[in-house]
DNA sequence: ACCCCGATCTCCT
DNA sequence: GGAGATCGGGGTT
């Protein structure tokens, strides 16, 4: 479908990858998908971000080359992925939240037996690893190399219509509106993050 | 050793 | 649509 995403084009802004991912299409282990919910994190400018504290080993990846998957475990048993955006040595990274499954539903639903339609199979990001087979030995994956397990379609076209707010369930920077989503049943419900979660 | 952080599932209303 | 349960890892002290 169309072409890979190319690093040059993922070595930008976080802001500006987010809207370039939209749209695109994901590809790993039989199944693609319509990514549709993205957030851009960036890196000691942003308290969110897992690399706002400095370089560790965890965020490694979020520092180096564009193109790269950075894979994150969380909650004990699930995983979240990003497309490293920025250039080499700067910190950056688009978190893929949510798509819409395109190719290989009947793989996506075995792998997902909990969603009870198809617009749930990858409504959340670790649903969407969930469905795509990622899991932590993908950390690191070159999304934009033809022979890698995971690859990166670029949209046939731009999207029109592009929503954008405050990124989920995040409790630092609630203010800054670098979530962004296109219309579409598969985008995740917003949650407020932090303790105030409960006050509205 | 400790504290903070967060996605999803299953009920329930 | 909301409430409550579930868990391991990262970073700092």
């Amino acid at each position: 479908m169309t072409r890979l995403l190319t690093r040059e084009e993922l070595a930008v802004d976080p802001v500006d990858a987010a809207h370039l991912l939209l749209g695109c299409s994901i590809e790993a282990h039989g199944v693609r998908a319509r990514i549709v919910e993205v957030e851009a994190y960036r890196g000691a400018d942003d308290p969110a971000s897992h690399s706002y504290r400095g370089r560790t080993a965890r965020n490694e990846v979020m520092w180096g080359p564009a193109g790269r998957l950075y894979v994150y475990f969380i909650y004990g048993m699930h995983f979240c992925a990003n497309v490293v955006s920025m250039t080499d040595g700067e910190a950056g990274a688009v978190l893929l939240r949510a798509a819409e499954i395109v190719d290989g539903v009947e793989l996506a639903a075995q792998r997902r037996p909990a969603a009870r339609k198809p617009s749930d199979l990858a409504r959340g990001p670790a649903r969407l690893c969930t469905a795509l087979g990622i899991t932590r030995e993908h950390n690191g994956v070159d999304v934009t190399e033809p022979s890698s397990p995971i690859r990166l379609w670029a949209a046939p076209e731009p999207c029109r219509k592009v929503n954008s707010g405050p990124r989920v369930g995040v409790a630092a920077a609630h203010d800054t509106p670098w979530r962004f989503w296109v219309d579409s049943p598969a985008v995740s419900p917003y949650r407020r993050g932090g303790k105030r979660s409960k006050e509205r």
